[in-house]
DNA sequence: ATAATGTCTTTTATCGGGAAAAAACATTTT
DNA sequence: AAAATGTTTTTTCCCGATAAAAGACATTAT
């Protein structure tokens, strides 16, 4: 079967979003840049949507006939790339299961349990490897290192080094940076948040990211920046697995970033220094916790 | 062809070494652990050792018939790993020709080029794409930020956080950590050196790098740890690359490092500090200068 | 002449297959 | 019975092939 046409089937459902806002699509390039795929992408699915009657197409023309209905839609599990069924496939039985460290990892394994070939899964494995759960024996299988209270205190002690440093290269921003209008931006998101933290607090995972990597970005180093990629990456699933008192959690959270924002704002290193560090720690703390007692670290 | 017999190859080679230490060789599974290889190639080993008339091999006796010539060795570019093969083309590209900033790799080219498939070229890039020279464009092609100016100040910046933090741990290691043990054999190491440094300075790079790596293990940190192979990487090609003043340059680098030394057995922080600051400054002072001046950072 | 569309080519993503190497199991030797 | 050797199975590594997607070139419309 080669390849699938998820990149296709994702783009189509995001371009039906586009049809019952204007009576008529722009060019083939603009949809493409519109959509983040090609002109080729762009024409395949300007032909299924012609198929299915939503719009008439003729060169230029591209008359909208009708609203999108439900079942316009490609599911959504089909929208999927590979890497993305990959990951959670992994992350899942490393979360689940009795994933014990210094258990050994079989491709084709994993590969059969997820329906995929074998060079996608070591492509997977390969690329998650940096995030340092993992372990290749040179021309033999790949070692789990778990999800331990050492890997969480690790990380922690990296992320606390970079948000600092981060943070005071931000606070230390000439006026006229463009990153204060997206700060007072994120503070309104998180104002507005905070109000309604009762029933929107599972919108917070996203907002934090964001704001982290505004601060991280300041820090004008490409290691800095791609280790956010790992913190990500665990409180990602971190969020999804630990459900306990996820509201108190969140609310706690938002309150710390508003403290946050306001040192930086005041450019003033030692507040600065002092809310990063708040914010840190209850952070790591929250991670601790949900990570269960028995996963000691292990001698190698 | 599928897949290449270097492990057998370099394997067999390291074996040879072993036929004129003794008369007789140990057991399959004891050559196994000496030689880092499965009992499986140890027996392709052993076999064909018989065939070339080096030993006779009789079940348990494994008798030494003759001493190994040097044409009974396989020849050393038989025994390099494919992604050995590909990281070497590709560094000799990217530091040789005018590799500019911004410049699209092609997977296929490169396959081409090298001579092997695009499998490997692919698994390649994904690994090497954590030194943070290459970046991927989503589903589309990989492009260089170049061995740039930024690149080398970015690097130094995470170097220097690391490794100021790993030699305070390892000053603040209690008396009977084996690593003063260590420590004091790598000054031995360096002591010799700096005698015999007009003939042996090429010897360094291999030194400093035991050096460093056992300065980081005391941060007991993965990720200080696995940072290590990026400077190493680097370190690795601009050694290659760069013989400018390289007696010179190494004569200082091995002084720097007994500084250091005698910082890190005095435990005092300070001294500790100051000594690892020097050296490292020093080496980014010679990491900058082989660096073409053209290459200025790159806007997004 | 610029920017779109139409068509063709190249590259990327992924699979299945096969040899090398590892690992597991069975049998023999000390 | 512990450890070696002999044999078989499984897994990793790597290639070539193919569909999806991107990109390049040619043509047409404003």
């Amino acid at each position: 079967m080669s390849k699938s046409n998820n990149v296709y089937k994702d783009a189509y459902n995001r371009g039906l979003r586009l049809l019952d806002e204007t009576r008529s699509l722009p060019s083939e390039p603009e949809l493409g840049t519109l959509l983040g795929v090609s002109r080729t992408t762009v024409r395949t699915i300007l032909a299924r949507m012609e198929e299915t009657g939503l719009i008439d197409w003729n060169k230029r023309s591209k008359t909208v006939l009708r609203e999108p209905r439900p079942d316009d839609f490609f599911p959504e599990e089909e929208t999927d790339t590979l890497a993305e069924i990959i990951e959670r496939s992994f992350m899942l039985r490393l979360l689940a299961s009795g994933a014990e460290a210094g258990m050994q990892i079989n491709e084709l394994e994993l590969a059969r349990e997820i329906g995929v070939g074998t060079t996608s899964v070591r492509e997977f494995l390969i690329r998650f490897s940096r995030f340092g759960l993992i372990e290749k024996r040179r021309n033999s299988h790949w070692v789990l290192k778990g999800f331990t209270r050492a890997f969480a205190l690790e990380l922690t002690e990296i992320r606390e080094m970079f948000e600092l440093r981060s943070a005071a290269a931000f606070a230390a921003l000439p006026e006229d940076s463009p990153v204060w209008v997206d700060l007072d931006r994120l503070e309104d998101e998180h104002r507005l948040l905070a109000r309604e933290i009762a029933v929107r607090f599972n919108e917070f995972s996203e907002l934090d990211e964001r704001f982290h990597r505004l601060i991280h970005r300041a820090s004008h180093n490409r290691f800095i920046v791609d280790f956010y990629d790992v913190i990500a990456m665990i409180f990602h699933y971190h969020y999804q697995w630990n459900k306990a008192q996820e509201r108190e959690r969140n609310e706690v959270a938002v309150q710390e970033h508003l403290a946050y924002i306001a040192a930086l704002k005041s450019r003033d290193l030692a507040k600065v220094d002092a809310a990063c560090r708040k914010h840190l720690k209850s952070a790591c703390h929250t991670l601790l916790t949900s990570i269960p007692e028995g996963s000691q670290p292990q001698r190698a």
